[in-house]
DNA sequence: CCTCAGGACAACC
DNA sequence: GGTTGTCCTGAG
């Protein structure tokens, strides 16, 4: 068990801003997450934050998760005090934090997001983990199913992934991979990439266009540059800012603030 | 019945 | 360069 205290951190508001389909809140202040293959309960009561794991995993593994060495208040105190609705959008959403995630993962996750809805998104993935995934069990004994790795993938036909209601997004999966598997591009290099050189890098996976690139830029990569544009997001640009957003006066971490306006244009109605 | 959900691609012009 | 039809699926 490892305490510690944060400010701008609110594991609901992680678990529901869109960017981790396997984290899931189990009761009022308890949740888990599911990160390639390892599992964390975690509980937040205030500014408490309580990881039941041990202090080495803490430090090795789920410190970095979470981007607890980041200073996001830092972000929040540099948006424009006149543009009043990023800073409600960024009030709103205060306790989000873009998580370090897999890459691997993050890449099969986003291509199961196009023209998807985010229910439907966990149902998917928890077919494919639950299908392909490795079996293992947590401190409580409980079943859980790891992220399939490329090669799992790799042997199927192009629609077997149907299987796991992916629809047409079964072949993009497949044939990327594929593309893994057979080191035609490599993960680890993509790893230590430039935004840009990350960006293109990923675009050669076939289902991978400029938004999932940019979606795995950002969850993945921590590529604070990266602003994927989406319905919701090209809606709300439309409407708030006409002349477009000033990605200019937000150098570094613009994509922070995507993550405040979707999640505000997502939740901020109820 | 319809539209929409964190789009990408191929085939056009 | 920009525009359009098509692609699974299920919730509303």
């Amino acid at each position: 068990m490892t305490e510690i205290i944060v400010d701008y951190f609110d594991l609901e508001q992680i678990c529901e801003s869109g960017q981790c389909f396997r984290m899931k809140r189990k009761s009022e202040h308890q949740y888990e997450v599911i990160a390639g293959d390892r599992y964390l309960q975690i509980s937040q009561k205030g500014n408490q934050i309580c990881f039941d794991c041990t202090p080495e995993e803490y430090e090795g593994f789920w410190k970095r998760y979470f981007d607890l060495e980041t200073d996001y208040g830092n972000f929040i105190q540099r948006i424009d005090p006149g543009d009043s609705y990023l800073m409600e959008a960024a009030r709103f959403g205060s306790g989000i934090r873009i998580l370090k995630q897999d890459l691997w993962e993050m890449i099969v996750s986003f291509l199961i997001s196009q023209q998807n809805n985010i229910r439907r998104i966990r149902r998917c993935i928890e077919a494919i983990c639950e299908k392909y995934g490795e079996k293992k069990r947590n401190k409580a004994g409980d079943i859980y199913y790891a992220f399939p790795k490329p090669e799992a993938f790799a042997g199927l036909g192009e629609d077997d992934l149907k299987k796991c209601n992916l629809g047409y997004r079964s072949k993009y999966v497949v044939r990327t991979a594929r593309m893994t598997a057979d080191a035609e591009v490599d993960l680890q290099k993509i790893e230590r990439s430039s935004y840009p050189e990350a960006k293109e890098e990923l675009m050669r996976f076939y289902g991978v266009g400029s938004k999932v690139a940019d979606c795995i830029c950002l969850f993945a990569l921590g590529q604070m540059e990266a602003f994927p544009v989406d319905t919701h997001i090209n809606q709300a640009l439309q409407k708030h800012y006409p002349g477009g957003f000033p990605m200019e006066a937000y150098p570094g971490f613009q994509g922070i603030l995507q993550q405040y306006i979707f999640y505000y244009e997502l939740m901020g109605g109820k």
